[in-house]
DNA sequence: GAGTGGTCTAGACCACCTG
DNA sequence: AGGTGGTCTAGACCACTCG
């Protein structure tokens, strides 16, 4: 699994935050890439289209890629990313506390989003930690997961704080869709307290699931955002 | 300007609103589409992508392109859509109520995008309208244009309501990106007498910025939508 | 006019799913 | 095994931007 549209989009990426191409730059055009990184034009665009939709550059017709600017304050765009993905890209200090740490428990009845007959019959693992952007906590994150073939994962640490990471590694599972739902609500008074906040302050509430390369399991996540300071979005 | 895959594209979305492809249902395959339409697999795929992007279908290797619920109130994916287009697509019955009919007046100082110096320097096309869903205020939206090119435009009335639509067609502007920022908000007093809210219900701020295929004219709307009965997002 | 991205063709091999 | 979508190649013509 080395796709050379994503080796491309990681290349130029890894490029673009390192400053060796800045804001404003023009990337090199698609024809002198895809000779280059010997790949055709298509695969060029491929690798392209993908940075544009991160919000890393925006193409215009007859002149070139330009590279965007980066807005601090901005929690990333809302996309096939986890947390610590997303914010350690925008070299932010982020932290995460585990609340309730992962137990095999019951779905939660009503659930958020309808589940089949597989993943209901199956347990349900569960969850809750707080995130934080320089120090400070910015998002509560309910996830839930089918308990489908995923043996000892309750037991064993997540790598590297990071959720999507343990399961890719240790279980093989890829993200392949997501859908989202997002409302503002009032803060209720345990959530409030998590976040530093007053009980009614209005919040980002985002439910959000991603499927899966493996049927049947798909993560849920309820998150409840703080965002005084930090906005979701892909502002450029 | 009639592209294949866009057409392609139109006639596909068509055929699942009008009920001949239902919710679970696969569409003809890729092949089968290249040969029905005389193109090439390339150009199906362009217009599966845009129809999965828009939340219609949802792809799945080795299995074919399958047509999705529409959720009811859901007021849409946030994608590069007004929302005339959004929710006359849901069927839902939706009007719009013109509170500040379009004047030319000075930019909102601080503006929450940063403008160039043509924008700036130009005036600002201002309205301000209420978006109703099913009879009930949803949205108040307040929308921004530098007065760069625009004759007349604050004495004619908009086509079918739709603003994008009168760009389109009396100016030739079309959209060609969006970027959005999302907050969770407190209502004001005079935006919760709009929505027929309590103040201090907390609602979604949404900053949208559309780019138009006109240098220097984009579009920018302030939305704030009461998300108690009807969510955004592409739920599926 | 030279270079750019947007669209399109006509092939190919692969991994994945289902019967 | 046969069909599906995912990836990739090697070309082509166009509209657009800019000097």
């Amino acid at each position: 699994m080395d796709l050379k549209y994503r080796a491309l989009q990681q290349d130029l990426k890894t490029q673009i935050l390192s400053g060796i191409y800045r804001e404003g730059d023009l990337l090199p055009s698609e024809k002198d890439l895809s000779e280059s990184h010997r790949v055709t034009r298509n695969t060029v665009r491929q690798a392209l289209s993908g940075l544009e939709q991160e919000g890393y550059i925006r193409k215009m017709k007859g002149k070139g890629s330009i590279v965007i600017r980066h807005h601090k304050h901005t929690l990333g765009v809302l996309s096939v990313k986890g947390f610590t993905e997303i914010l350690s890209e925008k070299k932010l200090n982020v932290e995460t506390i585990v609340l309730d740490p992962p137990v095999i428990r019951s779905w939660p009845v009503p659930f958020f989003y309808p589940l089949d007959d597989i993943e209901s019959s199956a347990g349900c693992v569960y969850l809750k930690r707080i995130r934080c952007a320089e120090h400070n906590p910015v998002m509560l994150e309910s996830t839930y997961i089918p308990d489908l073939n995923l043996p000892g994962f309750c037991k064993k640490k997540l790598i590297e704080g990071s959720l999507f990471k343990t399961l890719n590694i240790n279980y093989g599972v890829e993200i392949t869709h997501t859908s989202q739902d997002l409302r503002a609500i009032a803060a209720d008074p345990e959530s409030a307290g998590h976040l530093r906040l007053s009980p009614g302050t209005p919040l980002l509430h985002i439910y959000l699931r991603f499927s899966t390369n493996r049927e049947h399991l798909n993560i849920y996540s309820s998150l409840l955002c703080n965002t005084e300071n930090y906005s979701i979005g892909n502002k450029l």
